[in-house]
DNA sequence: AATATATATTAGGTTAGCCTAATTTTTAAA
DNA sequence: TTTAAAAATTAGGCTAACCTAATATATATT
């Protein structure tokens, strides 16, 4: 609970360099995704990089060592396995897991996070389908890719999501697109890239561009092309 | 989580006056009970009385407003459900749930304290056999009492404790003695005032007036003398 | 290349929470 | 009641995290 900021600046730099893929992660960047000024983070780096948690210069940007990656995948884990938690055992969904996780990463309390670990069956993914690392900090493996590089005939699964928004997990529930859905692409629409969708319950769902971007799947027809 | 400070305060002052039932708290008092110095609770004084949270001068103390307890209140709830789920769900014993309970008490997420109360049957005492308010703030009544204060023939039943310390609590565990264990007051040592108890698992255990003093009881054998 | 725009950095300021040292009350004890 | 001890207050400082304004440095764009 001590250092909610430290805590936080790390998660973010971690988010932006390997979530975001970002091969240099700049003070702007990191103000805007804390939603606080450039000097404030400018500042806060000297004290992060006297500690030994980074390293920044202009040509190479914020780059974590390896006792700040394994603060900021500590931060990422408690967070993912609170979500799982109060979803699957305190009925939250999608939308509500987020917010509460969000206080609920800064307890450090080992035995406490160890327990709903277990609780929970050691689960490797949280309910938007991001992986876990376990205890080691190891992220599980999984051969997930984009809705949108989908082709016709693909049997995906929805797996997760790359954009934890109330509203846009709101239009996912909305158009009855759920976690571990099944469905099969019927169609892709080439001028625009939507996408035509349908499984058993669901006689037809499209989705645009933008949004099958944000959603992870795993194909399951063997051999499909997509591959 | 945001006013972790103000929450800290208004506890520890509710603390004073409620439970170790001062009439009068005064800064130095708090200072103690926080671990600070005085003047730093001066000042916060001042800033919690600003935003109506207590009244405070040298002659009647620090008095919480009605909006000071209904906080204070708040805390202690949470604090208590926790510890109540980390014992009952997460298999936490007496000793550990304290420390894990002293971070979490400050997620304010009502949904989150709603959903464990909820989970555990709105308990009304914790693992310690302190009260737990409801929703509205109210405690539960109960006719708890010192230990110290049975007498030969009480056929009585442990229902809480008034010291949480590490080394209190092993202790009890170590003697055999444990949130709802019902005991008879075989003897009592006038001289020391020391009690000699037993039960069916436990053919005698003598405790100092020290540790009675800090045991609360309920005497349940029929119209007996101790009331 | 010259200008405009965006980014990085420096300087200086604020607030919250704590602290020590010094001073003023109070309270208690001789 | 005078003195000693304890508590309350004031003054002045410090650090962490923020901020704005100003400056310097890059990046882009005519």
């Amino acid at each position: 609970m001590n250092n909610i900021t430290d805590d936080n600046y790390l998660k973010a730099i971690y988010h932006l360099r390997y979530s975001e893929k970002r091969q240099l992660v700049s003070p702007t960047m990191l103000a805007n995704e804390l939603l606080i000024k450039p000097p404030s983070v400018l500042e806060k780096l000297k004290s992060l990089s006297t500690r030994k948690y980074l390293t920044y210069d202009k040509e190479s940007g914020i780059i974590l060592s390896k006792v700040g990656i394994e603060i900021a995948i500590n931060v990422i884990r408690r967070h993912r396995i609170w979500e799982t938690y109060l979803h699957k055992h305190l009925g939250f969904n999608w939308s509500e897991v987020h917010a509460a996780a969000e206080d609920l990463e800064h307890v450090r309390n080992e035995k406490l996070i160890d327990k709903i670990y277990e609780v929970l069956g050691n689960p490797e993914f949280d309910p938007h389908g991001d992986p876990i690392p376990n205890k080691q900090g190891v992220f599980p493996k999984s051969d997930r890719k984009l809705l949108s590089s989908s082709i016709i005939g693909c049997k995906v699964i929805i797996v997760g999501v790359n954009e934890h928004s109330d509203s846009f997990l709101k239009y996912l529930s909305e158009i009855n697109l759920n976690l571990n859905d099944k469905f099969t692409i019927q169609k892709i629409i080439e001028y625009d890239g939507s996408i035509q969708l349908k499984n058993r319950k669901i006689e037809f769902v499209q989705i645009s561009k933008l949004i099958a971007d944000k959603i992870m799947v795993r194909c399951e027809k063997a051999n499909c092309d997509c591959k």
